[in-house]
RNA sequence: UGGCCCUUCGUCCAAUGGCAGGACAGCGGACUUUGGAUCCGUUAAUGGAGGUUCGAAUCCUCCAGGGCCAACCA
């Protein structure tokens, strides 16, 4: 029906900018230069999967397949799956599902789970080298004998265990001789340290547990502080890229690695996790909203998951365009919803074609239109600041329907679309004026009568007068309908995460967080669109048919963002 | 016996001892067949006090504010 079809070319020509240099490109770019590590560089992407990705997860996938790219180096996609207890294939492959979406193709695929007989060994090293030895407290013993943050930790009772002992006890947990609980594997280094995490932190711990990859061929799984640091040291990490909680592990991960006896380890850096406005960020947080049923899944439009994101609409290049802006840096960071936004609009401008959808219908009767004529109108897909070419044919008729919001029986000065006496621009087709209102037993306007000057065919008065006013409209006799899903911020308040004194987050999820509008009209040039067509319909939004319910004859689209509405300011004053 | 980290326009990021700059948001204007987009203009910041220096956002000291760490989670 179109006469050119530029929705089939996913690609938009590229508008990224070069990558900005942050600290820690500094430092990659440094090491690059000084050869200190003897090998390319190599990051890693080290998600565990018991969850689905989010926004954030993508600022840590382009930094580190960013950076991979940028130093010719290697990035792996490692699957950090030592919690036998909360992981799952499904989630192993959504996550790549997602990282491949977002554009980035990892050099290995890695689990840490095929690490644990390496882990392991190297558990027997250190207790055979008095480093680690086996504790048989109990769980609260062991969080009681580690003190606080300014009380030093006293010893276990079992911390002087001869090295004999230690490693027979070691070998009759890998063998699953003892319950959940009964006994750990923990490094020797200091007690009173003033990091809680050098206070002998715990390596190994029974779980009689089937892990969804390895099944029962393991009951003892390390911890990840254990296997974090060795796993980026067996793939030869040069440069492992963490979010600032974890800076306190720092000094833990060198400590092992060093005592594996690595020469040139990686190196951990932390920098800033993202933080959004009006959103949560924490899987927890998130696993709950699903479970829950705060929301339809993982891939509800709603959350800031990967996959709500692309279910909503939007695209993989927006979410790295948002990612290159906001940069990388090491002070706790909370991004405005609109720059995210902003950075939806403008790649979207861009690249998705126009059409016209009124959500909520208001009839309009052209009076002076012949009954039963219909004009074919040819309307481009794109505005005339967009390089792309294109157009739809748009069937004009005496009956069609306008947004309700478009019509004012009294309206403001400022108001420049349709009242009683008023002439406005049907866009692409006829300037008409407004004759009658007609209304119901209500008294609500139920429909709105206009005439039409047959001169202004296109939407030109050739007299040269100006109309201020443009609105859209679809003709009633060739509309077809859709089901609208307008999406908005899932929380009412900025950071959800702030929660008062015995409050729950939930509390603050927004109630219109989705508003569905079940009789919205589209002009009939979407009718055969496959689902996951992405359009403007002008003046309103950008809106992407969903891939999952939308179906020829029963449509479903997704508002991705809505447009910048600057009248809603003009409206308020 | 606490340790560590952070602090530059409203927000995010730069300035690496030498004119505090960009983006988003805001405001004003131009243009406009999307109250969109675009273009132009503009408001707006170095947490505080000392010190070093010809010169400090940058180095030092102290203070203030914020964050992380006391899961057999990652």
């Amino acid at each position: 029906m179109r006469s050119t079809d530029h929705r089939a070319s996913p690609e938009a020509p590229s508008r990224e900018a070069p990558p900005r240099r942050d600290f820690l490109r500094e430092k990659v770019a440094e090491d690059a230069a000084s050869g200190r590590f003897g090998r390319p560089i190599h990051t890693r992407f080290p998600p565990e999967p018991n969850g689905f990705l989010h926004i954030g997860h993508a600022k840590s996938i382009c930094l580190n397949f960013g950076v991979a790219r940028e130093f010719a180096g290697r990035c792996n996609l490692r699957f950090d799956d030592t919690n036998p207890t909360t992981e799952d294939i499904r989630y192993v492959e959504a996550i790549r599902d997602d990282v491949r979406w977002l554009g980035f193709t990892w050099d290995d695929e890695r689990f840490a789970s095929d690490y644990f007989e390496r882990l392991y060994e190297i558990a027997e090293m250190l207790v055979g080298a008095g480093k680690a030895y086996v504790d048989s407290q109990s769980e609260e013993a062991i969080r009681e004998r580690r003190g606080t943050v300014t009380v030093p930790g006293t010893p276990s009772p079992y911390r002087e265990r001869p090295v004999e002992e230690n490693l027979g006890l070691l070998r009759r947990m890998r063998a699953g001789e003892f319950p959940d609980g009964t006994h750990v594997l923990r490094a020797r280094i200091d007690m009173a340290h003033p990091n809680m995490l050098m206070r002998d932190p715990l390596l190994l711990r029974i779980r009689h547990a089937s892990h969804y990859r390895r099944g029962s061929a393991w009951c003892v799984y390390p911890l990840y502080d254990f296997a974090h640091g060795l796993s980026d040291a067996f793939e030869g990490i040069t440069h492992s890229f963490c979010t600032l909680e974890f800076k306190d592990n720092r000094e833990l991960y060198q400590w092992l690695v060093r005592e594996a006896g690595f020469e040139r380890p990686p190196e951990q850096t932390e920098f800033a996790r993202l933080e959004l406005d009006y959103t949560v960020l924490s899987k927890r947080k998130l696993l709950r909203l699903v479970t829950d049923g705060h929301v339809t899944g993982w891939d509800d439009p709603r959350m800031p998951t990967i996959a709500g994101l692309r279910r909503r609409g939007v695209t993989p290049e927006a979410i790295r365009a948002f990612a290159d802006r906001i940069g990388v840096a090491r002070s706790d960071a909370r991004i405005e919803l609109a720059t995210f936004e902003h950075a939806v609009r403008d790649d979207l401008n861009m690249r998705v074609p126009r059409v016209m959808a009124v959500l909520r219908p208001l009839k309009l009767v052209i009076t002076n239109w012949p009954e039963g004529q219909v004009d074919m109108l040819d309307a481009p897909l794109y505005p005339h600041d967009v390089p792309l070419t294109g157009s739809r044919p748009v069937p004009f008729g005496r009956e069609l329907w306008i947004e309700r919001d478009d019509f004012m029986e009294d309206p403001p000065r400022k108001f420049f679309r349709l009242a009683p006496g008023r002439e406005v621009r049907l866009r692409y087709g006829y300037l008409v004026t407004c004759t009658d209102v007609v209304k119901n037993a209500a008294g609500e306007v139920a429909e709105v009568r206009a005439t039409y000057d047959p001169a202004t065919r296109g939407g030109d008065a050739p007299d040269g007068r100006r109309v201020q006013g443009t609105i859209h409209w679809v003709s009633a006799a060739h509309a077809v309908a859709a089901e609208v899903r307008l999406y908005d911020r899932l929380f009412s308040v900025p950071e959800p995460d702030a929660v008062p004194e015995g409050q729950d987050f939930i509390a603050s999820l927004n109630p219109e967080s989705l508003v569905t509008i079940r009789g919205a009209r589209i002009e009939p040039s979407i009718a055969a669109d496959p689902p996951g067509t992405r359009n403007q319909f002008e003046r309103t939004g950008y809106f992407m048919s969903d891939p999952l319910d939308s179906r020829p004859g029963a449509l479903v689209y997704n508002r991705t963002v809505a447009l910048r509405d600057s009248w809603a300011k003009v409206k308020d004053k």
